[in-house]
DNA sequence: GGTTGAGAACTTGTCAGATATGTGCGATGG
DNA sequence: CCATCGCACATATCTGACAAGTTCTCAACC
């Protein structure tokens, strides 16, 4: 019982997009550089503008042009929109993926603390130094976690791994909430802001001394800690359990 | 100079964007199910069918809709083709992003694996068996590394963290060519298939011993020879450095 | 009764043409 | 030289229409 039916042949759409990709992918054009206008790429493709919309939609979607009104589409510059998009649907289908999440998270930034440790340049220890100081300072909740994102930010961007900064980064607002709930559910475990901000300490004592093994280690602490944080909020039991 | 400029009110397709989205969240609309038909979802909202379908076209894209010709959009099951997307998007951008791909992966694989030597239920230390079994008896190249594919997705999925195997089957596909590379330079630094079982024969066994910790580090050496493989492809120098 | 098959009804895919509105550039005037 | 005002161009959206694929219905047939 294959249900699976190829089409005969794509759809006009389906080209469109294709030529689209090979006019950002091998056309030799830079982020934010122009296509040609939606007329012109319809009569050019001997399709309608509207299926030559619906293609530009498509790759808007996935973070590849950027289009506005008055405009023509622009290639995008490399950036998380999609990844982000990915994860915010998938926590609101279900809130339950928020635990995944956080795996994903621990992975990647104990990962990317080490890269971070062995590779960050002084200007990435710069900003990663302002970010803790903008954290120690901070009097507020809100203002606390900001500069904790932006921590975490700047660290993930030390690893010198796009890719990791990307993800990182596309994880940060779909779990904003949860950064709350974890802060609560810290403070519910009878532990303070200091015990926080020691870990961070820690962490970037450790990759300003290039000690990759250190670092990660501070960094898997610390985020063990905060998914101890989440589960106390959610409820869960809380499983100390290494990794 | 903040060039920024929001819009006044959004667009009309960015509204249809938003309440597909209510639909479908909110809606008690499982995956699989259907959406009202375009044009009934236009008069519903008020806007034109085309309005309807870009923003049909833009929750495609995003993997929350399914659209076929003659059928009314479906709910899609949660899918991995959006982060496909994304990366081969990075990759064709710019094919040293290889090198950053391999590093998330290293970084998800080995946490996936400390997951599965704890979570892996019978069914999935079946299905790893069997993966390990293929490869252990494929007599050419294709059919080893599809197997090999199979492998690191069986255990992925073990990890019973689905966002992990998301990532990982998202990765899968563009670096397929890569994988090809990473064997020729296998053979190029003087190595063997052997040398290659034989990694995947400790992971193997770690996981299935509850080995969290052991398991972990079969797979970060497994991972790094392959980094190493690849490096030795590309000519680029094969520092060993463990993490 | 159950099965099959031909349409009918519905739905998406695509086209054409038209209007509204935002962008950018160049002419114009101080 | 510089600010401003149009005008050409580009996207956003609508209307109406037809092509082509899918599903449902219902009658004819075994």
């Amino acid at each position: 019982m294959d249900n699976e039916r190829e089409p005969l042949s794509e759809s006009r759409t389906a080209g469109v997009v294709r030529h689209l990709e090979e006019l950002i992918f091998d056309g030799d054009l830079q982020p934010g550089q122009f296509l040609p206008s939606e007329g012109e790429l319809a009569t050019a493709m001997g399709v309608s503008r509207l299926t030559v919309r619906e293609g530009v939609r498509t790759l808007e979607a996935r973070g590849l042009l950027e289009v506005r009104r008055g405009r023509r589409p622009a290639v995008a510059y490399p950036n998380a929109a999609p990844l982000s998009g990915f994860f915010a649907a998938s926590l609101r289908r279900d809130p339950r993926n928020l635990l995944e999440l956080v795996e994903v998270r621990l992975a990647l930034e104990v990962h990317g603390t080490t890269l971070a440790a062995r590779h960050a340049t002084r200007t990435a220890l710069t900003s990663l130094d302002l970010a803790f100081n903008t954290m120690s300072q901070a009097n507020d909740e809100e203002s606390f976690n900001q500069a904790d994102v932006r921590f975490h930010a700047a660290l993930a961007a030390a690893s010198g791994n796009q890719m990791i900064s990307f993800l990182i980064e596309a994880m940060d607002e779909p779990m904003r909430e949860s950064r709350l709930r974890s802060l609560r559910g810290h403070l519910a475990r009878g532990r303070s802001m200091d015990d926080i901000m020691d870990e961070h300490a820690r962490i970037l004592a450790a990759v300003r001394d290039r000690d990759a093994r250190g670092a990660a280690e501070a960094m898997r602490e610390h985020l063990i800690q905060t998914r101890m944080d989440l589960r106390t909020f959610l409820a869960l039991p809380t499983s100390d359990a290494e990794g």
